[in-house]
DNA sequence: GTCGCTGCAAAGTCTTTGCAGAGAG
DNA sequence: CTCTCTGCAAAGACTTTGCAGCGAC
């Protein structure tokens, strides 16, 4: 539970890398580099999940109590991390929007009606057919989301 | 302006479908066909926008001032559209949603972000995709959805 | 007539903003 | 020290709900 940067696996060496670009954006902007930047981006990277803003504002409550994080932060934060391409706002019809990190690679969503999970999936196919009609359409493509809906393995049961 | 259900091309005969759907769906659930609720399929159907609930309430508002329609049930009639699966809700990032029609043929959607501007395409071959990616994955798939941001045609000049 | 529908206004959500004190550089 | 950040609470934006009268059937 006290997993902080400490330890030395493959996914700490990747979050000092997200850690730095963050660090050296701030410092592009003048911004300031505060425990709970820090910590905002460490629960998204740790986090499996798509977060809400408030689910993230919980996250970090449970986590670092003493930090008091209020909940405006989160989303001021999640607003300039979203600015800068750091991350990824999803809107799926439910209301509010979750966050992913968006330094992930590329993927697209499955999402189940039944019990709301989402599955992610890449296809390359898809990835270069999208980019043949954006071009075809005269588009310049800068990103691009796919959803799949429906119900997935276990609710199939 | 006073372009009702009087004239007979092509798109009112696909109107007078919708509208006999529409009713035939409210009776089935014992529920009652109001002016309101036919002003708001009509204006959902002439439009070629992808509407928000209060764009269509002000459209609505212009039309048929005497009408006096409410925001709530704008809201609630776009709810119960969406049940039916006769209107398909879209939230792109953008904080609200926007409803179309969702009886028209299945499309996916263009975003320019520098105006705004949504333009729908279909691909066959993305389409056929889809379907296996959903096999592959055990997943029963009901519905998709796409979505390329970038720059338009125009707003690239 | 009955029972659902509507407009209104109030109440809910979710998100943003103003401000004074705290803290990074 | 300066200037940005933060938490708090208030304000905003968007959506839903309760209610009394209205209207479809």
């Amino acid at each position: 539970m006290r997993k902080v940067s400490t330890d030395f696996n493959d996914k700490t060496i990747e979050y000092e890398q997200l850690l730095s670009d963050f660090k050296t954006l701030l410092k592009k902007n003048n911004l300031k580099f505060t425990i709970q930047r820090e910590v905002i981006l460490e629960s998204l990277y740790n986090s499996d999940e798509h977060l809400t803003p408030e689910s993230l504002h919980h996250l970090i409550q449970d986590k670092f109590p003493n930090l008091n994080t209020g909940i405006a932060t989160v989303y001021r934060t999640l607003a300039l991390l979203e600015d800068s391409n750091m991350v990824t706002s999803l809107s799926f019809g439910a209301q509010g929007k979750k966050y992913e990190l968006g330094a992930k690679e590329h993927h697209d969503h499955m999402i189940c009606t039944e019990c709301g999970s989402i599955t992610e999936f890449v296809d390359e196919e898809i990835e270069k057919r999208q980019h043949q009609i954006a071009d075809a359409l005269g588009f310049y493509m800068s990103d691009h989301s796919m959803q799949i809906y429906g119900i997935c393995k276990n609710c199939k049961k």
